[in-house]
DNA sequence: CGACACTTTGACGCACTTCAAAGGGGGTGG
DNA sequence: CCACCCCCTTTGAAGTGCGTCAAAGTGTCG
């Protein structure tokens, strides 16, 4: 058995694919709102997004809400921190959703480094992701919500057609907005040509030049 | 060779220690401000604080300055995303850093899964500390404040003497504030009499319980 | 078709920023 | 060793972006 530098610090590789959780993962139906695992539980599972959109949460003493993220089909996500959940994870629409226990994800990685290589890849994805969310979180509000545009659109489809499979309590939630500025941002994002609200969760990138400049 | 369930996912195991790192890595010695590596750049290889503190910064386009993190002695840092660093990192004060070339830790990993595991501590350690500063920003500017206060007596100390080696500047870039904001919410805290400012860097948590209370 | 939940819009207040100036504090040169 | 000076920090006053409170509009599911 061999392992090289890539495998070990692999590059941004697809995300999708017949990996590890694909062939070992039990399916899973979850209905909207429904509960994937609470914060604190301890993390036995990874999990992969089929078909649907998952958002992890935490609610803070005062009631407030943080999402710490959205996954969406192809993402892993269950990973945050040692060995309990720090967020707990709750499917946004009706989803489908893969599972895997941890342990036997270890087992598998001892005989097949492709395994560890692919569960490294995940990790730095999701750092990268972290990294991104912290950006977004010390501008202002236009910025953070066009930052959110971006990203959307850059993970649901790549073109400027963006479909938000989340709320606006969910999406202020997770940029330490209200909905009630979210809303306004996009109403003058709109005002201003720079997006098209085709319906509240069809949203189309009119002018990525304005939007970029609003970008910070 | 095996590999069992807590190699593949480490608990948190103790931060120094003599690790590949130690082993294998070449020490360099830096002076205040000197860059360690800059942003955009390949990321060759990886870190560690022996001695003074670190800082991972990003500038925007309109000048502002968002520092990613710190990093203390037996912190390792330059893991940031894929292939290349999304930050730059410069020493905050006089600092001595062990450096090792990713390669020649992933060869070594092939041989000895302890390192490999060693690394994966490391990653799972940022993430925590990202998810902690997500947190951290989407609250009011006392509340940001108290949680670095914490996060510094935390590291630094464990005590309730913090001796910070970052300006007003630093910390308030990290916080996604002004210096003014944190200056004028650390006298704040001083009368309250939650924190004393033995020096402009050294200040005693004197109140954890009413600090506790500010941070949400 | 009607009811309810989500979203948008409006008016007002406050926390943080901005602009400005007055303290320190520590390091260097005399 | 002390004093001066520069830079970092603190403090003050005024402006503003976002939050809060309130109400009207819109889509959707029974």
């Amino acid at each position: 058995m061999k392992v090289n530098a890539s495998s070990i610090f692999p590059t941004m590789a697809g995300k999708t694919g017949a990996g590890a959780i694909e062939q070992m993962g039990v399916s899973m139906n979850l209905k909207r709102d429904a509960e994937i695992y609470g914060e604190n539980e301890p993390a036995e599972y990874l999990y992969k997004v089929v078909s649907g959109a998952v958002r992890t949460s935490r609610i803070l003493a005062d009631g407030r809400r943080q999402i710490g993220a959205f996954f969406l089909p192809g993402d892993v996500f269950g990973l945050e921190s040692g060995m309990a959940h720090a967020f707990s994870a709750e499917a946004i629409a009706e989803s489908r959703v893969l599972v895997i226990k941890r342990s036997a994800l270890a087992a598998l990685a001892a005989r097949d480094n492709t395994v560890a290589q692919e569960f490294l890849t995940i990790t730095n994805r999701e750092l990268a992701r972290l990294q991104q969310h912290v950006m977004v979180l010390i501008k202002t509000a236009e910025e953070r919500v066009v930052g959110f545009l971006f990203e959307m659109a850059a993970r649901v489809s790549g073109k400027n057609l963006v479909e938000l499979p989340m709320s606006r309590r969910d999406i202020a939630d997770y940029l330490g907005l209200t909905i009630e500025t979210v809303s306004r941002t996009m109403s003058h994002l709109e005002d201003i040509a720079a997006i098209e609200l085709q319906s509240k969760r069809r949203i189309i990138l009119r002018n990525r030049g304005v939007l970029g400049t609003l970008n910070g």
